[in-house]
DNA sequence: AAATGTGAAGTTGTTCACAGCT
DNA sequence: AGCTGTGAACAACTTCACATTT
């Protein structure tokens, strides 16, 4: 559970961003990049980019910048990104299917390789690829195919049972997506995305 | 921009988490709550939920607790919640969609009224009830309908083109779903929901 | 007795200022 | 000269300990 140097929750996150905009660099054919730019396309301070890499060791260059691949390899390694991670989905319906639908974690290092549903045979409009199945499965299929994370989109009411089945079956990271909070043994790891509170978070903030 | 007492960014968060809890139990018959039980609902430490409290004023009753219903309007006040604030959506792809038939928004205090795409004729697999306009018409709109805040569901390409559109046309608030990292300008704010940056900070936390 | 409210202590995270490479 | 790396100062946030109220 520890860590080789332990590296501050929030500079994780960042992390992750600065990963992101390097990716962008390089596919653009820029090679080398000053903390000033990077902080610049990541919006954060130089300083605090430069504070956040010491996390990782030092490879910059003084006078010169940042070696923009051998970057984007470091960060990945340390995020434990660079190996593409099965991911199963478990509640298949508005949100559910949109998150099945996009293509976008590949490209990210993710992959959702199944969903789950309590009801396998309702209609979807959506043409997703990957299979759904029933909740019984999902015991076994976790084990066999060494599943570690999960994404949850069932409505509130089924989420904390849903849940218990999840860390049961030894799913130990959820990304949950249900407006309510979880509650797991410690060694699990829950990321909230909740919707109605961004949006409340925002209307607070641009009052006047 | 100032409010009236300045209540730190953490705490508004986490005002919303307890709002949440108190909704629940009050739609359970409860009518009175002690700091540890919701603080435990809300999965913080009982002090935090008080301190958090103390920047509202003080309200609980000593050897008693809060009273529900008290606390829950009191925190919905302060967060500008109270009022049902409209909302559109800008880029109705397959998250877009997703969204827009979410229901979960209304019960939370948040409608949004309109939709906005570059093609308003694509093929939209699920039937939803609010109208989708051209991007042409979004500055209008947005004025006549005295629209804050915005939803951006667009392709990470258009996303900070659309951005510009909808701060030029007097958007101030905006929920960003694009994995990239708007430029704005420094009264308008953006919260960021990207899906592949929790991914990848769940699979951090649970490399052992 | 039971629970809140809060100053003070402690912890974590951010920014500064500047030394040190290239 | 230009830009990184970092200890030290600073700021924000959390937790503690306990006085206070019902």
């Amino acid at each position: 559970m520890k860590k080789q140097t332990e590296i501050p929750r929030k500079a994780i996150y960042r992390l992750s961003v600065y990963l992101r905009c390097l990716q962008r660099l390089k596919s653009n054919g820029i090679r080398t990049v000053s903390s000033d730019a990077l902080a610049k396309a990541a919006g954060v301070k130089p300083t605090q980019l430069r504070k956040d890499l010491t996390y990782l060791g030092q490879f910059g260059t003084r006078g010169l910048g940042y070696d923009v691949e051998l970057l984007a390899t470091t960060i990945a390694d340390r995020l434990g990104a660079n190996s593409l991670q099965p991911v199963i989905l478990v509640g298949v319906g508005s949100l559910g299917t949109a998150l099945l639908a996009y293509r976008g974690f590949e490209r990210e290092g993710f992959e959702i390789i199944a969903a789950f549903d309590a009801d396998t045979k309702r209609k979807r409009t959506r043409q997703i690829s990957q299979p759904i199945y029933p909740m019984e499965k999902l015991r076994s299929f976790v084990r066999e195919n060494g599943v570690k994370m999960a994404v949850l989109t069932v409505p509130a009411t089924a989420a904390q049972e849903v849940t218990n089945h999840l860390v049961d079956a030894g799913v130990y990271g959820i990304l949950n997506f249900a407006p309510l909070v979880l509650q797991v043994p410690e060694e699990v790891v829950v990321n909230n995305v909740n919707l109605a509170i961004e949006l409340e978070n925002l209307s607070y903030f641009i009052q006047d």
